[in-house]
DNA sequence: TCTTAAATATGATTTTTATCATAAAATATC
DNA sequence: GATATTTTATGATAAAAATCATATTTAAGA
């Protein structure tokens, strides 16, 4: 459904979100391991959410990665189209071009409503929504 | 969501499903071009489904590939599945093996109820099901 | 039984995705 | 300003998925 890279992007943004901030910075290694996934490899992943403005960095001593109380309110659809691109969600079960709601493909009317439903949700649903779910318990951060 | 083995397969077995009998087998050639896959990669994928009885085949000339009656029964989960694998649709959205309804993770409410459902769905629904769609004209054929 | 037309088995190649490695640039602190 | 610590840029390698190629086996029909 989603690429590794996706699914990286989305957990080491979690993470930023429920343990940094302007004044508490994290170091690459600092979200590498408690989500653990490789550390070159969420380097890569953050150098790239960073140039998308997703999350913001600061090189050097005490610099790292953290949000700004704007990038709170990133949508997870939004992350996802940052690594992934647009179309990989939006592309049809089949891979046919032609297929939309007036010219159906086989499977559509097997997914279009729940896909299209899921998609509003991800487009819905922000950093913070997030977070808060987790500071009250209701879900695990990803390990 | 799916690979693109597991859409190819979906399309193959379908093209079948509308174009075939055991009285009229269609030969590799003759699945490749209208559903528009390269014929050596759909040959090795019918060659999967055949092995696995999703599909029939017989070698030789007059040969070729068709479904039996029973095949028409066939769900459209039972295809990806021998394709892709039993886990790949059913794993977590963050890869998280711990992740389940007792233990969310965190967007595990996000998009659970409806990929359930598609799941179901795709579990109910068979080629037959697929087949008469197309014939009403509800739906197109994939190409 | 020979020839031909088909699937099957096998494996090679290419492309994409995932992962690793490192030198360069930036910034804080002394 | 020198040093240490961090991200950034770049590219190399590894693994997986997609694609291509071909020799072998099977079966029909002459």
């Amino acid at each position: 459904m989603f690429s590794n890279t996706a699914k990286y992007a989305i957990k080491a943004c979690l993470f930023l979100a429920v343990n940094s901030s302007e004044v508490n910075k994290l170091v690459i290694k600092d979200i590498a391991e408690p989500i653990n996934v490789p550390s070159a490899y969420i380097a890569k992943i953050l150098q790239a959410l960073s140039k998308k403005d997703i999350i913001s960095s600061t090189r050097g001593p005490k610099g790292g990665f953290y949000l700004t109380k704007n990038q709170f309110q990133t949508n997870v659809m939004q992350i996802i189209e940052a690594v992934d691109g647009e179309e990989r969600l939006n592309s049809c079960l089949l891979s046919l071009e032609k297929c939309n709601s007036d010219n159906p493909c086989s499977l559509h009317h097997l997914v279009y409503e729940e896909k299209h439903k899921i998609n509003e949700r991800l487009k819905r649903t922000t950093l913070e929504d997030l977070r808060q779910h987790i500071m009250r318990g209701e879900s695990i951060l990803p390990l």
